[in-house]
RNA sequence: CGGGAUGUGGCGCAGUUUGGCUAGCGCACCUGCUUUGGGAGCAGGGGGUCGGGAGUUCAAAUCUCCCCAUCCCGACCA
């Protein structure tokens, strides 16, 4: 392509209101445009990027024998009725109604759309399947950010494992996980794979493939000396126990006045990892109390996977004091009877604990939680901090700040049940399907890319998904240059290669500036000066090196360079 | 949903505190001349419902009220 033909809006300056490094230059770069909130356009230059990106992602799947599909992204209510997850998804699922007054949604995933399909799947001997899609979600998020990174409306690459039993669904994960270790790799990200918590529908191995980035949204726990790795809302960590001494024979009320705080009343005589922590949550409607040891945090998702919740939030001041008599910062779970009560594993067998007595300025201390405190499910639920020691090898784990860049977990029958996505067996019995489910954000991987691949004067695309893998900038529009550059121009598309031909009309610099800016990974100057010797000038962008080629070597030369790079 | 901030031409901003002439600056854009290997110079020019609505006033970008949008932080830390 010609640039002087080309929509390529550059900007000098980038808007103030992009922070993640990959907002910025997207927009500056001209590849996307903000439409509102959550929702992008993708110009030339992005779109051709997001369509090398899920290009990959599609060779990829095609290689492991995924079949390609293309589903509604508008279903009826009734489908997600069916599955449950009308409620369960809450206010993330974005829903209409048509002139009929029937109720409809537009897809976050298609679970229950592919299960609709291989309802039709009748016999063992079709199995198994692989089928996927490259399609837009829809996700009415709390907080789009970051421009690409988290939006409402999104390419997913989504694949569904069907399989006679749950050998083959551990082989198709198993697959995945190698075909999204390729595209990984192929992508340039370095992202690796760790423990993840499945959500509410279950599923039992739940792996995410993170990559480090400050834009990112989660935090990853990981071990520097041995394999382990896990989402925080998922890892695990060793404890050391705590000597309680010799328990006491019964609770014993005492006065506390002013004391609020775990810090206040460690100094009033009880170390923290001697306290309970007893935190009010409602969860779907019903008040319930977590209780953490004082020094430990809950983690949220995982009190919702221990205890199925949908909706969780802490309690309000009003309703906690409803509820147990007294405001947070006294609170208790001794002789509490009415309240479902459920405790953090790290507060098993503990005696000699302290913890408010549900009257403001008044604590207990002596409790032995398994004597005094009618704990009706234990659970992990406290949150691994950066420093504790690794569950594996005991080694001091790190945090790390990470985008979520796909995500494979394994499904089980659920969904097959639901929607009677039944098979014969050899033996002629009915049984429903295993099914595992594979998530890629397209847009979210090109962002990412941005993320982990720019410098100060903008994007470094790798070959495997720039716009363009080279591009030819002229600095003098006389016949002579120009008819030099057509040259090179004809050679390198002659060679298969993606190249850009900079005919502007515009200065050197703002030429140079601008295919840095836009990440090129191959420039090509041609100019009055190295043609006086026959020679053009080749610059990687990735690390600024160059070096002179004769004109007639040229070609060649770049389009083997880039056909060296372009699987990634 | 809670908190904070911001809305002035395509982008970046000033002007708002203390109401007052025709709403300004840089970049970008158009025309001409000069220039031309790292974001050119000079001259001329075009483009704005000052987020929206209502109000106060002789007079509103500026004051008041309501609404909207966007960004950031938080949404367990008892």
């Amino acid at each position: 392509m010609r640039w002087s033909n080309l929509f390529i809006p550059t900007l000098r300056d980038a808007p103030a209101d992009a922070e993640a490094a990959s907002h910025a230059l997207l927009v500056k770069g001209g590849f996307i445009r903000q439409l509102h909130s959550g929702h992008y356009s993708l110009l030339p230059l992005g779109w051709r990027v997001h369509q090398k990106v899920e290009n990959i992602v599609r060779e990829e799947m095609d290689n492991i024998g995924g079949q390609e599909f293309l589903l509604p992204t508008m279903h009826p209510a009734g489908v997600w009725k069916r599955s449950g997850r009308w409620e369960t998804m809450g206010e993330i699922m974005f829903r209409l109604t048509d002139r009929r007054h029937n109720e409809l949604a537009l897809g976050i995933t298609h679970e229950e759309i592919f299960a609709t399909v291989a309802a039709e799947l009748s016999s063992y001997k079709e199995l198994p399947q692989l089928w996927y899609q490259i399609q837009t979600k829809f996700r009415d998020e709390a907080r789009p950010k970051s421009g690409l990174l988290r939006v409402r409306e999104f390419a997913m690459k989504d694949s569904y494992s069907f399989d006679i039993d749950w050998d083959g669904l551990d082989k198709q994960f198993e697959t995945h996980r190698v075909a999204y270790t390729r595209i990984f790799e192929r992508l340039g990200l370095p992202a690796f794979p760790v423990e993840a918590s499945s959500g509410a529908m279950g599923g039992k191995d739940s792996v995410e493939f993170m990559v480090p980035c400050p834009a990112g949204e989660d935090d990853v726990i990981i071990c520097p000396n041995c394999d382990y790795a896990a989402n925080v809302e998922k890892a695990t960590a060793r404890l050391e126990s705590v000597d309680d001494g010799p328990p006491a024979d019964t609770p014993e009320r005492f006065p506390t006045p002013g004391i609020r705080t775990i810090a206040a009343l460690e100094e009033a005589g009880a170390p923290a990892a001697s306290q309970i922590k007893t935190m009010v949550m409602v969860a779907d409607g019903r008040i319930t109390l977590a209780l953490v040891r004082g020094d430990h945090q809950l983690n949220t998702q995982k009190f919702i996977d221990a205890t199925g919740t949908i909706e969780l939030r802490p309690a309000t001041p009003e309703e906690t004091q409803t509820h147990l008599g007294a405001l947070p910062g006294s609170l208790g779970a001794v002789g509490v009877i009415d309240l479902p009560v459920i405790a953090d594993e790290a507060l098993r067998g503990r005696t000699n604990m302290t913890t408010g007595a549900n009257e403001d300025d008044w604590h207990y201390r002596g409790v032995d939680i398994g004597r005094d405190i009618a704990v009706g499910q234990w659970a992990d639920l406290r949150e691994v901090s950066a420093g504790e020691a690794c569950i594996n090898c005991g080694a001091a784990l790190d945090t790390v700040r990470c985008v979520e860049a796909g995500h494979i977990f394994k499904l089980g029958s659920g969904y097959a049940e639901t929607f009677g996505v039944t098979v014969s067996d050899a033996d002629g019995v009915q049984r429903p399907v295993v099914m595992g489910s594979y998530g890629i954000g397209i847009g979210r991987n090109m962002a990412t890319v941005a993320e982990t691949h720019h410098d100060e004067k903008g994007l470094c695309w790798p070959v495997s998904v720039a716009p363009y893998e080279a591009v030819i900038t002229v600095l003098k529009l006389d016949e002579a240059t120009m008819s030099a550059a057509e040259e090179l121009y004809d050679g390198l598309r002659a060679g298969g290669v993606d190249v850009l031909l900079d005919d502007r009309d515009a200065r050197a610099g703002v030429k140079f500036a601008d295919a840095e800016l836009i990440g090129i990974p191959y420039r090509l100057t041609v100019g009055p000066k190295g043609l006086a010797d026959g020679e053009i000038e080749l610059t990687v962008r990735a690390n600024g090196g160059n070096k002179r080629l004769s004109l007639e070597s040229a070609v060649e030369t770049v389009a083997d360079a880039i056909a060296a790079e372009r699987r990634g």
